[in-house]
DNA sequence: TGATACTAAATGTTCATACAAATAGTTGTT
DNA sequence: AACAACTATTTGTATGAACATTTAGTATCA
């Protein structure tokens, strides 16, 4: 473990500065709550301006991982809150784990233009076709959730793979690209008549919308994807712990 | 509604600067995608050097309301409402964080019996009355989130608290409960009439549901959250990370 | 047509410097 | 002992300057 900053390094300074500080308070005494060297003589130490230490600091501190008061000091903020939710199972696992058995009802692979915030998050240009995928999916009565996915053009899908192997498998498997971070936003919508037909209830009725972006190892969007959940059958937990 | 920086103000000027721009995005053609003015005009326009306008832009881009994109410029990111941090959060200080104004419709505070579920959860009886709050809160011009909360009797609440107060600041600062985790169920219902008529809705209409099962310190239940948000004004997201 | 090279414009990084404001402790006064 | 005034330390605010890097479009050339 370095505690040095390179300046030969392409990494920025400040960037540096931020693991640096990460890793230093790591310290039992920092945690214990020993306040942190100050900013004048630290940047001194690590021959970096001032301004460019703060820019560290700042970051840290909207992270929440430590507590600047002013005239005092700086400090490791006592309770982190961590709310890593362990939410990383695929559908079919999570719905075997559940005893429901998972029937594909449909399954549909396409090349698409993207439209401009699929384009947008994946930062590429709305004229060149990626791959689309959209899948019905539920119980043995009836359907319960659709899904549609657009996937990077990095990865390399032909769409001619195995769509009916589990995805994030088919995907280590076949083109080295693992899902390392999900970003989600849950909210109700109303049923569009696309998505009523597909679900099987009334149209305007309440549906679970769940769009995820999924990135890789190096934080580089792979996926985007975009489910569609008949309310009641579906219910989305979260758990979040103070540490 | 200023646009101007005031120099002689005792507010520091990347404070102003930071309000200044909430109000500037409002505007439909930011919202709608067009760039800002780039740092260096703004800045000359604003009377105030690059840097401080700087720190005012990077507070908005960690909040997510601005993306800036190198070498090409800064726009307003689009997204709705979120919750975060909200977690662990209150909702009022999330709202502000957001510059959002939080808006009490209605403060209901009363001692009921509670129903088999909350009961079981709690581990009491039914027929011990427990105290509940009701709070219907909004932003400036419409409500758009119902909660229900159910309190362990072991808090001691009389009923009588100061509920304006943030509530988790309440709790730690004057009975000594700190919340240390939360179990989340978020799922899409159709309104009820009740819930319906408080978030202006129709009847039948989407609403997403959040449960929340709050434990202190011991993993003791300590609160019972039930909220209902009314559809498309709010988004509930959640990251999670491989380890 | 298509690839390559260039360029203006914008954000990103870094520095040195100065003064303001708050804190916690110390010193002085009653 | 209680209160007030002072002080050294530390973070907060603000400036101006310079150069790096990336982007998106334009111009050039094969």
């Amino acid at each position: 473990m370095k505690l040095s900053i390179d300046h030969k390094s392409p990494v920025p300074l400040h960037i540096q500065a931020e693991q640096l500080l990460r890793e230093l308070i790591k310290d039992p005494a920092y945690q214990a709550g020993k306040l942190l060297p100050n900013e004048v003589e630290l940047a001194k130490k690590l021959a970096i301006s001032r301004t460019t230490l703060r820019q560290a600091i700042n970051k840290l501190v909207y992270d929440e991982l430590l507590i600047r008061k002013k005239g005092f000091g700086t400090k490791v903020a006592s309770s982190k809150i961590s709310s890593k939710s362990m939410n990383w199972l695929s559908f079919s696992q999570e719905m075997k784990a559940r005893g429901i058995n998972v029937k594909n009802y449909e399954l549909h692979v396409s090349w698409v233009f993207p439209d401009e915030s699929t384009a947008s998050f994946f930062d590429i240009s709305t004229d060149k076709k990626i791959v689309k995928m959209e899948r019905l999916r539920g119980g043995s009565d009836n359907p319960f959730v659709y899904f549609i996915s657009y996937f990077h053009p990095r990865i390399g899908l032909t769409g001619e793979e195995d769509f009916k192997r589990p995805l994030y498998e088919m995907l280590e498997d076949e083109y080295s690209t693992v899902a390392n971070l999900s970003k989600e936003e849950i909210s109700a919508i109303e049923a569009n008549k696309f998505i009523a037909d597909k679900l099987e209830i009334e149209t305007g009725g309440p549906v679970l919308f769940r769009k995820r972006f999924v990135y890789d190892q190096g934080e580089r969007p792979m996926e985007y994807n975009l489910g569609y959940y008949k309310a009641e059958s579906f219910v989305y937990t979260v758990e979040s712990r103070r540490t």
